[in-house]
DNA sequence: TACAAAAGTCAAAGTTAGTCAAAGTCAGCA
DNA sequence: TGCTGACTTTGACTAACTTTGACTTTTGTA
């Protein structure tokens, strides 16, 4: 299935990921290009294409004498900010159209795909719900907020 | 039968899937296109007129180096019945086991995923909704006749 | 400070696959 | 015969993804 030399990086670096212990690796860049016979930024590509933030990893580097790139793993901690961001603007009742703009945020930050979005969007909307406005805004609240608590605990892929 | 190239080509691939374990083969369309002397474009003719998610496969590509087309078989008869047979099931009213078995059924038959069968159960259930029984019956069959009707008329975003 | 040794950036070139509409084929029928 | 409509074939154009390399920036050290 992994075809392109950026597929079979990306599944080293995993596997590599996989083993260690602490969740985090350290390689070289150019040792890295050496090993798979590619130019150095290639990595960079891999990296900026499949160990994004949106992803769940965490990347830092240095340059100069004894640099590196260090891959890591988060987990919910790192992303507890996040997290509480989108449960604290959902609070105990929202509008429609707020939770669609939340639907339409976390689809472009990769956290769900399209056809997750379009569900939600439909599920929330007034139509479906058929409630008085005060107590659908309040059902649709913790349908987001599920929605938020699934989509952080349970990642795709 | 019929001996145009593009049935050539669907009785190929078809021979090719009846032979895969896996029920899914991976091609490369100008590798293909090679083989049977067409012109790349054909092989998408051939794929969308045989290989459509109402005759049972599934179709995923990848551009780009390392591109592919991936052709899937998913094992769903009539689709249309199934459809108004799921909807049947549902009515006006639907109570947190029984649709709970439903999304079962869904994500068995690969209709959803995991995390969605996942989050939609989350969504359907009492604690989330929290309305009186016979309101969130209602509510709930809504929002799994919107389920259903995205899954059959959305298929694989 | 100067230099060397990293890593970063960015856009061009390369590699696939997708779309769409025009042209071609063929069988059935008035 | 020759028309019609469904299906097939073709290719120009588009979109998506990957690979490459020239140039830039950062950092440690002599």
């Amino acid at each position: 299935m992994s075809n392109s030399v950026s597929d079979v990086i990306e599944y080293y670096l995993k596997q590599n990921l996989n083993e260690s212990r602490s969740g985090e690796i350290e390689i070289k860049r150019n040792e890295l290009a050496d090993l798979f016979q590619c130019v150095p930024s290639q990595i960079n590509y891999v990296i900026s294409t499949r160990f994004t933030i949106e992803k769940g990893y965490f990347v830092e580097s240095k340059r100069g004498g004894g640099g590196y790139i260090r891959i890591r793993r988060v987990c919910l901690d790192d992303e507890a900010e996040h997290f509480v961001d989108c449960l604290n603007q959902i609070g105990q009742s929202i509008p429609q159209v707020t939770a669609e703009h939340l639907i339409t945020r976390l689809l472009e930050s990769r956290m769900m795909d399209r056809r997750e979005a379009l569900l939600m969007k439909r599920l929330i909307s007034r139509e479906t719900l058929q409630l008085p406005v005060h107590l659908r805004d309040q059902v649709r609240a913790r349908m987001m907020r599920m929605l938020v608590t699934t989509l952080f605990t349970n990642r795709g892929e």
